[in-house]
DNA sequence: AAGGTGACTAACA
DNA sequence: ATGTTAGCCACCT
């Protein structure tokens, strides 16, 4: 486990129930804004007993891009509306709008919190 | 150690 | 506005 999947996972549990972040946002919260990729990388090798809310982080564009064939784009669509956020599907693609439900990471502060 | 890859983005054509 | 190409950074082979 390196440090900077433990950047992204930490960041990722900061996102409250009912709000998404996208890739692009965590990496730049983790200094390095052009490392989106990284940021689905780590939460592709997380477990499935881990406490990290993987499907409130999706593309910029609102759409849930997965290539996960173990975690399809319809269960995180289903995890996503059980919170509360509604998934509109189109054209097979799973859509989120981003400026009803994207995360404002107002609470910065909380990250120098180390727990 | 070097090169290829990717749950991304932004820039071009 | 859609389709392709090219950066990007850390991980994997």
């Amino acid at each position: 486990m390196t440090d900077f999947y433990n950047k992204v996972y930490r960041i990722a549990r900061q996102i409250p129930k009912g709000h998404v972040a996208t890739y692009g946002q965590i990496a730049a919260l983790l200094s390095t804004p052009r490392a989106a990729r990284m940021v689905g990388t780590a939460l592709r090798s997380l477990p499935d007993d881990s406490d990290v809310p993987w499907h409130r982080v999706i593309s910029g564009k609102g759409i849930i891009t997965i290539e996960n064939m173990e975690h399809p784009t319809e269960e995180q669509a289903n995890l996503l509306m059980a919170e509360g956020v509604i998934v509109t599907k189109v054209d097979g693609e799973y859509t989120i709008n981003l400026k009803e439900y994207l995360w404002s990471p107002e609470s910065l502060e909380a990250l120098s919190d180390k727990r």
